[in-house]
DNA sequence: CCCGTAAGCTGACCAGGTCC
DNA sequence: GGACCTGGTCAGCTTACGGG
């Protein structure tokens, strides 16, 4: 996935509200927006560099968006509102997995019961649902979601459960935005409900699918790297 | 095309409880 | 009564979708 608008180096002041972080660019404080809800609290530290997209529209209350963070030596995208979706749409549509090669129309953000899902994939007599969740939390290798409790997420487990069990098939994709993840855990520390509905679907034969991004500033790109296992234990 | 709403689920604030 | 914790409420910004 190519990374869109004009990128700018910045410094992480202060977060202001889930949507609203301080940044300072070549010396002046700034508003930036943060694309992601989740608490971010390892990534988003005193004077980290940021990277933040610049936007030229007036009708904004915020002239930046705050996209990549630097740690470890690495960029971590934050962007959870897009990137995630968008990798994962592109990824399909170029038939970059041999599961999915065989159904022939992709739809995005289909509803089914009482959620909508990212996306919808259809061939004759067959339905495909796949969720896509985006994991900027990674601690010695290990990649964590959700990085804060989150009551959707849960449901959408739940509502891919009762699909799997009406025969249709289902799936939870986790796009982990940052290369240095060697497997996806649920984060039972934050979000007992979730972990245990990721096992309970796991169980019905929901497919856990996790798949490491390479995030170059430099040449703009965000691209899946490797898949990865999901370790539900 | 315009408007409302859902999705992302925190952080600030306030009320109420506990403890010394 | 003050310091501290917990739980509930709500505003904060943007994007994309769906309906009128």
């Amino acid at each position: 996935m190519r990374i869109e608008g004009e990128l700018v180096k910045a410094k992480f002041v202060k977060r202001l509200n889930r949507f609203v972080a301080l940044v300072e660019v070549d010396g002046v404080q700034e508003f930036a927006h943060v694309p992601n809800t989740g608490r971010l609290k390892e990534l988003l530290v005193d004077g980290a560099a940021v990277m933040v997209r610049k936007y030229d529209k007036t009708d904004r209350k915020t002239r930046f968006g705050l996209i990549l963070v630097r740690k470890n030596g690495i960029w971590v995208s934050i962007d959870s509102a897009n990137a995630p979706n968008r990798i994962m749409y592109e990824a399909l549509v170029q038939g970059k997995f041999d599961k999915f090669r065989d159904y022939s129309e992709i739809r995005r953000e289909v509803t089914v019961l009482n959620s909508r899902f990212d996306f919808g994939l259809f061939s004759e007599g067959k339905e495909y649902y796949i969720e896509v969740k985006g994991v900027t939390l990674v601690e010695n290798r290990q990649g964590f979601f959700p990085d804060a409790p989150t009551q959707r997420g849960t449901r959408h487990l739940e509502e891919l459960t009762k699909i799997r069990q009406n025969g249709k098939e289902a799936g939870v994709a986790f796009i982990v935005q940052r290369e240095d993840a060697d497997v996806v855990r649920p984060n039972d520390r934050t979000d007992k409900n979730f972990a245990n509905a990721l096992r309970i679907a796991a169980e019905a034969g929901v497919d856990l699918m996790a798949y490491v991004c390479k995030v170059d500033a430099e040449q703009r790109r965000m691209d899946i790297v490797r898949e990865i296992p999901v370790i539900i234990k």
